[in-house]
DNA sequence: GTCTATAAGTAGATAGAC
DNA sequence: GTCTATCTACTTATAGAC
């Protein structure tokens, strides 16, 4: 692999794991077998690895997601498929934890993958819950774009409540109930 | 303000704030104005503070929180309440934002007050949710312990939204979307 | 209880040779 | 492009005097 190309991946590993106050240049170049001259002629410091790192990460999470919500069957079966699809659960969302860090949200362009994301997947939800209501199967009393927003944050919060717990049950908890609410009926 | 008192007081902001790992006993130090030695002899390092500041913030946030559920008006008027009740949305959750904190929930004494608060408020709740059923102001169908879940994740998201967007909007049409969900009519 | 001194290791780079 | 050397400040304490 190509030394930039190892630098973002152990950055990417190491901000999922530890966030962004938690990785030190020193371990990037531990994880990556990089070395400092190396990394500099590359990169604009720790800030511009993370960046680097969080946008590809953000951009997977949506490829990942688009693939869920362009998928087969009625809007609320996609919704349901993106809410279901498996998960590093514990590990919790490689990009949401960042939002959690005061020198991200600080920075404006380390902000912005995150803005992306997050406002990207508000939007995507809403479409669907939009197309659920045109087809009846959502209630028409909804507004699409509140349970859209509230759809992105179960799955965020839900994160949060599970590592609390060290345990994947408050999350699966959370995916049913948001399930139940928007009225998709498990099949089996 | 006695000594440890000033400790756990600056220790409760700069984790706020910071997080864990970007929190730095120096910073504790000239936040509360006291002296190394000080600290050491009141307390056992950065990890016995943290325990002490957490422990509190938990206690305080299930204190406020069941102010509202165990308010006056019907169920889903006391989830509401909490729901909408005002928050520093940008600042986010002072202990749900450790969650992201690898040190937090690595130690099993840092983490056990998150596990609690989270623990608590979700079976709280569940009971909410349970009684707003039991009453005929929610959906029969719906499963009290997943939604209670869903509910405690929404607000846990909403902060991680917003924060990613430097705004509170999306935290706002976040638990707009979860009341319509519960089917909470909002009055005027 | 509080203060000052001390200390090994890390954080986050920069400089300049190769 | 990569390497080694160097640097200032910070991290997370401990020791022992007052």
């Amino acid at each position: 692999m190509a030394t930039p190309e190892r630098l973002i991946e152990a950055t990417r590993e190491l901000l999922w794991e530890r966030g962004y106050a938690g990785t030190s240049p020193k371990a990037i170049l531990q994880r990556s077998g990089v070395g400092v001259g190396s990394m500099y002629h590359h990169f604009d410091g720790k800030a511009g690895l993370a960046r680097a790192a969080t946008e590809r990460s953000a951009q997977e999470l949506m490829d990942a997601a688009e693939a869920h919500f362009s998928g087969p069957g009625p809007a609320t079966r996609r919704i349901a498929s993106y809410l279901l699809r498996e998960r590093d659960v514990l590990r919790g969302c490689p990009v949401g934890r960042l939002a959690m860090d005061y020198d991200v949200v600080e920075n404006p362009r380390l902000r912005a993958p995150l803005d992306e994301l997050f406002g990207w997947l508000r939007t995507r939800l809403a479409d669907l819950v939009a197309e659920g209501r045109s087809a009846g199967e959502i209630d028409a009393r909804l507004d699409p774009q509140a349970v859209g927003a509230t759809l992105a944050a179960v799955v965020q919060g839900a994160y949060v409540t599970a590592r609390s717990a060290e345990s994947t049950e408050p999350f699966e908890a959370a995916v049913r109930g948001a399930l139940q609410l928007i009225g998709y009926e498990e099949e089996c």
